[in-house]
Formats: structure tokens, C-alpha cells, sequence
DNA sequence: ATTACTAATGATAATGGTTTTCATTATCAT
DNA sequence: ATGATAATGAAAACCATTATCATTAGTAAT
């Protein structure tokens, strides 16, 4: 039903099953540089392979999360959206997201200064608060060129 | 069934009614300094007035928020919060936010540099994707002492 | 104060994204 | 090829939020 694959190594290393969805799923996100909503994942999926379903997709997605193949983000509009996490360092972005139709767009302006200022805020929090630092969010957020 | 109230004349040059279901919550959401979720507002009112129905706090929130009054945060865990929004420049402030029970904390540490940064880098993305940027979030993300 | 207008309310139902349930199917070590 | 069991998918449940609509209550005019 389906040949090696470069996931397969990594995955198996995390749960005991290769499957057809789950290669569909990560194979799409790895392939788009878009955040894509459950449903559009569903959309993009239907042609070849129309038998996913929408438990599957949420479930995959929740491993691919969990297992740190992709990131998770919640926007305004009511869904969650997904990236694939690049392994490359220098590919570390930050979000421009509209709050009509929910695109996002990656950014990597002032990445160092940002880097910086971050790295040394995240300490002082961590030791403020008594809080495990997991992670941030940069986002900026308004109207894109076309829902203006 | 109430009083004159500080909020009264601000509110009522926004919208026509000033009701008691509006004082409350303007009331409530004025002097926490925690991030409610619209099920902590009607918990925390319905000593006081349990009458006020679900239906009544979303549309009054959403109210609030049109009307600047308070700001609202989509946060993980699937509900939105919202926070007062004082009126001096100085309280403004970012979030760190625990994943787990979904307690937001303020901080203001290294403000200055954060803002001129935040200004610089809005400005570029505004200029170069054709975006109309309302505001950013910046938040930092993990578990908290208690959820350790 | 009383009245008339209509905005605001709240009980209920609907919506929509996500999760759970459980019988069936497919993967993989043997 | 086989058996153990992880993964799947259809359907129902869940839960935050929104829409509907008859009733209530704030306001301005009387």
C-alpha cells in the first residue's frame, strides 16, 4: 500500500505504527509552507485518499504534536492551525496572522534582535514566576491585502 | 435597582442602555486582575446575581471588547479570556501563559526594548505584506508552579 | 409618576470545531 | 501466513459560542 519513507525511521521511534494517514498528513505539511486548519487538511486530503477521516486528522495531528513533527497554533477564528517543524534552526519564524480569514504569514524580520530579547526575557520568567519555560509566540495581527 | 456609576457616562456615549448585567461584569472585569474566562465571570456573579444567563455575559463581553473596554485572548485550552483594559500607557504589559490550566500571568519586564522593537518590526511587516497591523501578541508559554 | 418605545435579556435551540465510543480493519513481530 | 492489538472511521457526545424569539426593563416624553 505504500513504500519506505524518509518519516518513517524518526516516527516509528516515537509509536509502533506507520499508516496511510498519518504518512498523507505529515507528507502534506511538510510539503506547504501554509498553517493549515484540520479541515483544510481534510479538503486537500479527499482526492487521494477520500477514506481519511476527520477523527483521524485530529488524532494524527495530536501525535505529530506531541511527538514534535509539527506545532500547534490557535487563532482567533475558532480552529487550530498546524506547521511543520522544520529541523533547521535558521528557519525559526514568527506569525502575521489576519483576523478575518485567519492566513497566516511567516516572518523572519529582526530575528536576532528578537532572539535575543527573548532568550533574556525567558530567563527572568522562568526564575520570577517558578514557571517552565516551554516556548513563545511573536504574532502580530490585523487586515491582509485582500480582506481589507 | 442601581446607583450612578463611574462608567456610566463613557459607556453610554458607545451604546444606549446601561443595565445591571453591564455594570456587573464591567465591575468584576475592572478590579481582577486575572485573565476570566466567560464561564469564570458567570461562577464569580452568581452569588450576587444569578439570574444573568450565559447568552447575556458573551454578548456583553463581546460588547465590551467593540467598545474598548477589554481585550480578548483565544488561549489553548478552547475559550477565550479577557482582562480590563486600563486606560495608562504605562500598565501595558505581555503574557505568560500555563498550558495546562490556562492561567495567564502579566509581565512588563524589559518593556522599553520589547516596545521598540515591536514598533520597528510592525512597521516593516505593515509596508512589505500590505497589512493593516492592529496590535501583537507576545507571550511565552509552559506550566506554571502548580501544574508542575 | 406613568406611558410608550424598543433595546436588552435569558431560556432554549442551533452551530461548529473537536473528542469519545466502539465495532471493524490493518500493521507488524513472530 | 497468523495473531495480537494499535489504528481507523462512522456516529454520537462534548463544549464553547451564537442565533432565535418571547418577555422584561431602561429611557425619554408625557
Amino acid at each position: 500500500m505504500h513504500g519506505p519513507h524518509k518519516w518513517r525511521h524518526r516516527f516509528r521511534a516515537h509509536v509502533s505504527r506507520w499508516t496511510v494517514p498519518r504518512e498523507a498528513i505529515l507528507d502534506l505539511l511538510s510539503q506547504t509552507s501554509q498553517h493549515m486548519s484540520a479541515k483544510e487538511i481534510n479538503a486537500s486530503l479527499y482526492k487521494m485518499y477520500p477514506g481519511i477521516g476527520m477523527t483521524t486528522i485530529y488524532r494524527t495531528l495530536d501525535l505529530l504534536v506531541r511527538t514534535g513533527f509539527i506545532n500547534k497554533f490557535t487563532t482567533g477564528d475558532g480552529q487550530s492551525r498546524y506547521e511543520f517543524k522544520s529541523g533547521k534552526k535558521k528557519e525559526h519564524h514568527h506569525h502575521l496572522t489576519c483576523v478575518k480569514c485567519g492566513k497566516i504569514i511567516d516572518y523572519s524580520d529582526f530575528m536576532d534582535e528578537e532572539l535575543e530579547l527573548v532568550k533574556k526575557t525567558e530567563e527572568i520568567l522562568a526564575k520570577k514566576h517558578n514557571f517552565s519555560v516551554l516556548g513563545h509566540n511573536i504574532e502580530f495581527y490585523g487586515i491582509c491585502e485582500k480582506c481589507k
